[in-house]
DNA sequence: GGCCTAACGCAACTGGAGTTGACTTTGGAC
DNA sequence: GTCCAAAGTCAACTCCAGTTGCGTTAGGCC
């Protein structure tokens, strides 16, 4: 992204990201200004707006940092468990007082803005491939077929919990949280969420 | 909503809400102003805003009259071909390039605006409700079990599709919405979608 | 059919997000 | 140490979403 990546514009960026993070637990995204965050960056807010272009591109920028940090999969013994803890840790994620304006002004800006999106994509990605190795584990200990696709089995499993809070915008409570652990943990084992076969052309 | 439901306050609304739509699947939400809509429905900018109060405003009372049309809801005969139709129109609704745009508005608008979640929130509570028929069916069938979750079978089966068109922003094939309305059928007859029992005080 | 007032129209105004161009600082190559 | 271009600063400006105060229109009620 530098040209210059030593001194000047990494502290610069690192005083942007920060600020951009603090502004969001605070006020969330709608209350996310380029002004403010460069007022409390104590960076210019025409060099904001060089860099970053707009709020979207700050929480684009925010979203790497987010990726780069590593889920604390769990690994109980118990495929359910394991699964029941991921969803679990989403739905208390957005519960937070703290991380869940945090997390939910992500999703609001990648809803509107292209780049923002295509972060968050990639984000997803990265904890789907992370969370899927409670699948391979349970397949190699022979609750699952071998064909079963983990990324799939996550998506299920978290897939609720997401359409509540930004969808149908009903409260979520750890018995939903559950349920749609158990739901995906039966939709697996009944061997429908298989890989997809590259198709013989 | 109107003390004087008559006449030209009617003709305003109708105006307003017909132009709403039309600029929606025009332009998007992104392109929706209030402006625009103003100018297309002829009704003064200054009125708009005194009773929409914003392009939020302007989604919500869009979405009221949606909820009011009712859905083909599928009566195949078969649980599992039910619930791969509700969901594949849910999926083809949103790759429609008219309809498309209009449905992503709503959820985009429900996700920065509270005025807009309400009503989108209303708007699926219907829904769930509707489409649960094809669960009393099933579970009349003696295809489920009897206190199998209408509204939450129906939640398992079309969350995958949200999740994957606005959190994740992956694409979304007819086979991802075969995938995800199989799970579903597996979960409820798995027994773990029943409906929550009044707890015992 | 005349009156009252809610609702609408109108034009001028406000404020703040975003832009522009000229100037200054600074990291790094030689 | 010198030089240069990338990156940052600054103040002034533009532009448009949203507001305000007041005049006008037209339902609804007696």
């Amino acid at each position: 992204m530098d040209r210059r990546p030593g001194g000047r514009s990494a502290r610069v960026r690192d005083a942007v990201r920060q600020a951009t993070i603090a502004e969001l637990a605070e006020h969330g995204y709608s209350g996310l200004t380029v002004e403010n965050v460069a007022i409390r960056s104590g960076v210019h807010k025409t060099t904001v707006y060089r860099r970053w272009g707009s709020v979207e591109g700050l929480i684009a920028d925010a979203l790497e940092l987010a990726r780069e940090e590593p889920w604390p999969i769990p690994d109980t013994g118990s495929f359910r468990d394991d699964l029941r803890e991921i969803v679990r840790l989403v739905q208390s994620g957005f519960a937070d007082p703290v991380a869940g304006p945090i997390s939910a002004a992500f999703v609001t800006a990648a809803v509107q803005n292209g780049d923002a999106a295509r972060s968050l994509h990639d984000f997803f990605v990265a904890r789907h491939e992370q969370a899927a190795e409670v699948v391979r584990r349970a397949v190699e200990r022979g609750e699952l077929a071998a064909d079963t696709d983990g990324a799939e089995v996550i998506r299920m499993a978290v897939a609720p919990i997401y359409y509540r809070l930004f969808i149908t915008h009903e409260p979520v409570t750890e018995r939903d949280a559950e349920r749609a652990a158990d739901a995906a943990v039966a939709a697996a084992r009944a061997g429908v969420l298989s890989a997809p076969t590259s198709d013989p052309r």
